[in-house]
DNA sequence: GCCCGCAAGGTAACCGGTGTCATTTTGTCT
DNA sequence: AGACAAAATGACACCGGTTACCTTGCGGGC
């Protein structure tokens, strides 16, 4: 079964006497011969039920097809069994990979996913932020980046009792309220993988700096050099903002110079993507004449020509770990949100990146 | 205002009387010396309220911030203030668009977006809608194809009591139940376009045929070729899954043929850039070799090289109306679910299909 | 045999709104 | 001024659950 709600079984003694109606919690206490209260009892896995009687309810509940009414318990509870994705991150391959982790992280719980956009420089950001949790009374929200660095959200949620996480590229927050995607990790892999392929000329393309990530994967990049006794040289470096557009601008940049770099780590695959243009527009061959590395392995890296070799990061895996810390503690869930390098970035190796040619 | 609930105004002569709880529907009956019914009747936009005592609830609510619960309400009413997408559409961008343009449509109106993608070929398929369906009593859903176009799906939701739209390239239902994206219009301007361009060997690479769409841009393109007296050839059309991989296979069947076509007309953009991947393979050079043509105008069209000639489809632009025609009849809704052309796939020239040499 | 304590379950009010129907107010006509 | 219909409002139960608190039955210690 996909839910944890089972069939009505046909032919049931107590189905008829529903006339069709979708039963409630007084008709399954009807049916048990037990108050509203024992049955609600059970619903919420009350110990103080004889095991005798939680067996007789849950048979019924199943033989009928009971599923309580969230919009009456959240009513009761004055909070929702409803989870909010809060986020302004523009790339749709980002958006979707996580909505589909939450998703998965959500199946059985019995909650659901409300989606919501949202613009951090609108001046009624915060207020819109608040409307929605309070108006929802929304048990919990996942932010990701970058709504997720902002540190006037958390004041506004903790006010809604409104419970979060963070998904964010390093820690911001007590560990509880976050999950970190360790991307400076990822790019090390990227500056470790050109330096063994024998470049010593590595132009990094950052993305928008509002976005910690930029600077972890350039921390990162940095990190994975020095391994090879590398520097970042400033010159190489150039300040995109995470789009295709801008790759193409700092590709330009970069490629047109006297003194170009043989390859060139970009932050994320779209503005690798863009480089890849830029090359192309300056008669430079990839991976020939300059090798690319992007960052994300979103489905574009595999589609683009040559294929790129770039970062994978489980976009998915983490949003179901943020769902499951959000749930944590409650009643049935058990604490998997820490099961090890699932979570972790790592290299994907195709056709954009190859040693230097002399 | 982002948001159709007022700030509490500070200083307010109720506010302090609050403590710092939201305020409920019998703060405002008590401040403004009715009952709470009368209040109701205000939320609600009940002719029955004389002006004057509209306007002093109105105020009263503006000043303390009042916002009617969503839970209460929809508990009272039996029906959420929920509104689903309910999607097995496999790409992201689509996903996210369609998401952009539903909330758009929703915004201000009190309503809430709950995502909901579905396996059609799940044995529990059906029964997963019904339950999401009447656990959250929502108040409606819309369906994108290919779920949108299974017939066994509609039933289910008026069991159900919840209201639909079907989104869908082709009418499958009552006007007042459909959207319909005009796919067949689009794909028209493709065959015209190519064949204006002096191609008569035409390639066609369809989509999955469980999608009506698919069918539906043949049909396009045949219409726009036969407007210049051509035809389809059969040998000319390969079947492909609206996938990137099917893109290549495609594209290599067609271009690794002996007797091959001098434009292919791909029925999404993922294959055509397969077909881009093929012909880079088969060492033939877009558009010189052969011209591309896609459909739907994804971001990915203008990422590959060359830029994509496509078909622009307004997913976001069909999403609003979509959910705007859901709402259609509630109050204060006004129809505009018909503006004519906005909702009309164009040609969207690029690079990749030029008249053919010699 | 009595009292206490705990396990198991019940009662009634409440969460924040809406439906139904009765009641009061208002305006109009004679 | 009185009668009467229409307009405006209120009382109360109810939506489907939960919380707070009370009752009952039973076993053990003295």
């Amino acid at each position: 079964m996909a839910s944890d709600e089972a069939e009505p079984v046909s032919g049931s003694r107590y189905l008829d006497l529903l006339k069709g109606r979708r039963p409630t919690i007084n008709d399954v206490a009807r049916f048990a011969n037990v108050s509203k209260k024992t049955v609600s009892r059970v619903i919420n896995k009350s110990p103080a039920v004889k095991e005798e009687t939680r067996k007789e309810i849950l048979s019924i509940m199943n033989e009928i097809g009971y599923a309580p009414d969230p919009q009456a318990r959240g009513l009761a509870f004055r909070r929702s069994f409803l989870i909010g994705m809060i986020y302004d991150n523009p790339n749709p391959q980002y958006v979707v990979n996580m909505q589909q982790g939450l998703l998965a992280g959500m199946r059985e719980t019995g909650f659901e996913l409300v989606v919501h956009p949202c613009d951090r420089s609108s001046p009624t950001f915060l207020a819109d932020i608040r409307d929605f949790v309070e108006r929802q009374k929304l048990f919990g929200v996942v932010l990701t980046p970058s709504v997720s660095e902002d540190e006037r959200v958390p004041p506004v949620l903790d006010a809604s009792g409104c419970a979060y996480i963070r998904i964010a590229s390093v820690a911001l927050d007590l560990p509880e309220r976050m999950i970190i995607s360790h991307d400076h990790i990822g790019a090390a892999f990227a500056g470790r993988h050109l330096a063994e392929l024998g470049h010593h000329k590595i132009g990094f393309i950052a993305g928008r700096p509002t976005f910690r990530s930029s600077h972890e994967r350039r921390r990162g990049l940095e990190e994975g050099l020095a391994e090879f006794g590398l520097k970042l040289d400033e010159k190489y470096v150039a300040q995109g903002a995470y789009t295709f557009e801008s790759g193409v601008e700092c590709g330009m940049k970069l490629l047109s110079a006297e003194d170009r770099p043989t390859a060139i780590f970009a932050a994320n695959d779209e503005m690798a993507t863009g480089v890849l243009q830029a090359a192309r527009m300056t008669g430079l061959r990839v991976p020939d004449d300059v090798s690319v590395v992007g960052f994300d392995n979103f489905q574009i890296a595999e589609r683009v020509w040559p294929r790129l070799t770039t970062i994978h990061t489980p976009t998915a895996e983490i949003g179901r770990l943020a769902v499951t810390k959000l749930l944590q503690g409650r009643a049935g869930q058990v604490s998997d949100a820490d099961v090890g390098d699932k979570g972790l970035p790592s290299l994907v190796i195709r056709d954009s990146a190859t040693p230097p040619k002399a």
